[in-house]
DNA sequence: GGCATATTCAACCAAATGGTTGACGATCGT
DNA sequence: ACGATCGTCAACCATTTGGTTGAATATGCC
């Protein structure tokens, strides 16, 4: 069994990109963002037209959600296209199935496989 | 095709849950708390131990866990019992793989893993 | 060049977040 | 009944968040 101080650092002091990605989750309008994305990639003014909010308000959202990895942004000519990247929300997806599947199960091999699942293909941050 | 304005009030608009799951999740001393859950049923004065941070800071971060329906606590006696809730985490699982092109976690190792864990030999690599 | 379009920047604001401390009500042990 | 323990409440504080507006910076079009 880990002890508790082990998981502490684990959970909580490691450079977490998780911290980034659920946190742009949580937003409902960040959600629906990237529910349109998931039709199709889109430019800035697009993405933003539903919303009853201002262009910049939308830009911020989009800085957000590629700051935590959700989308990517590339600029071709004077249009900025944004693109779904899922691979970020596999970070996420296997956190969150590690609680789902294994509720008693060792927590030390869960953490040797995350420690390898998550250095696999940690992102070049921006 | 499903026109964007249904799309923003369905993704963003719909009553969340989601909302404070991922709110829940992005904070790492939460997402350590749960990892220490994951072990077992803890008292509040318990799950404070091992953190720099008074009592009451962590007892909020239990409510907070509490009203996103990660956990749940149960007082007997004088000590309060907090114990994991994975359902909800399968809530948000579901919301990502709903992003679904992206597989409900396409994760060999995952697998892998499980096999290792739940089978007789625990000692995956040495 | 000159104008429209696309996007961000900067300053500002209100509200939410994450922490503190000290007082407080319950409950246990003796 | 008394004191210690468990946990929350209330007030406070600093920082972050999510939005606004208006100006600024590209870029495309004629």
């Amino acid at each position: 069994m880990v002890d508790d101080r082990f998981a502490i650092w684990f959970w909580q002091d490691m450079p977490e990109p998780l911290d980034d990605v659920f946190a742009a989750l949580a937003d409902p309008t960040r959600r629906a963002i990237l529910a349109m994305l998931l039709e199709d990639d889109m430019a800035v003014t697009d993405v933003a037209e539903p919303f009853e909010m201002s262009l910049a308000a939308i830009s911020k959202h989009l800085v957000i959600l590629t700051r935590a990895g959700l989308i990517s942004q590339e600029k071709r000519g004077r249009v900025k296209w944004c693109k779904l990247e899922p691979d970020s929300l596999r970070a996420a997806s296997v956190w969150m199935q590690g609680f789902g599947q294994f509720e008693p199960v060792n927590l030390d091999a869960f953490e040797r496989f995350l420690e390898t699942e998550l250095g696999e293909d940690a992102q070049p941050d921006s």
